[in-house]
DNA sequence: GTAGATGCAAACTTTTTGCAGACTG
DNA sequence: CAGTCTGCAAAAAGTTTGCATCTAC
């Protein structure tokens, strides 16, 4: 993957962006001036999906793709949690999340992805 | 909601998949040959999604939009977990749901909402 | 009888792809 | 220089909608 000017320009988009869940739409509404088409958005968005820098997720009742960046190293070891109102991620602390993958670990057949998970609830501003 | 022919075919075809994630697609293969109209798959399955009885989710790579049934009132009270492999769903242990749900209340400014939330692994099998 | 559902086809939105030219290493 | 990436525009895929008709209550 070469380090071409656009995909700086959508990293430091996604890294500014991390604690919000994003459409391609958005995205490149806010780096369409910066000079990248929106082709480079998709291609761009898909590789780091395979890099698992960045995860895809759904909203309720919308059908477009939304994504949230996770690109530090540090977020495959706890999980996300996104208010279901406003969108807003927060980091769960790591270790809960241990705590958490390990009950889900002992109680069930399946071995957790952090990573691939994201846990919806309604933050305090959004009581 | 009336209770039309279309819904009981999509509500037994759902009933039938729930520990599957299913594509609008799919669901319209399965369901054809027994007379109803992929319009009326659309709009019955926002319906239910709405009706909090049919969720939305999205898989890695994928997009169209992927949906799993939660008909089952004890659905919502319990944490769902999916292979990310095979699409494979069970239902986590209620007590270990709520557990989890308190470590998350306790550690974060969020209300978790189990019936929103989808926990992904890796199943048995597929390890 | 009336409000609500359906099917069909057309419209729309979102995503993917082909290709020629530009850039990275 | 070779392999990869980009932008553009066209194509494809997925979803929504208008309308006439039909059905549930």
């Amino acid at each position: 993957m070469y380090a071409t000017k656009q995909r700086e320009i959508l990293g430091d988009f996604l890294k500014k962006n991390s604690d919000k869940l994003l459409t391609v739409a958005m995205i490149y509404q806010g780096v369409r001036d910066s000079g990248i088409s929106k082709s480079a958005v998709y291609r761009n968005i898909a590789a780091l999906e395979k890099e698992k820098l960045v995860q895809r997720c759904s909203v309720e009742g919308k059908n477009e793709a939304y994504f949230r960046y996770l690109g530090e190293e540090a977020c495959h070891n706890h999980f996300h949690i996104t208010c279901t109102k406003c969108g807003k991620t927060v980091h769960l602390q790591e270790n809960v999340s241990g705590k958490i993958a390990e009950l889900i670990n002992d109680t069930s057949d399946f071995m957790t992805d952090i990573g691939e998970t994201t846990i919806y609830g309604t933050c305090d501003k959004c009581r």
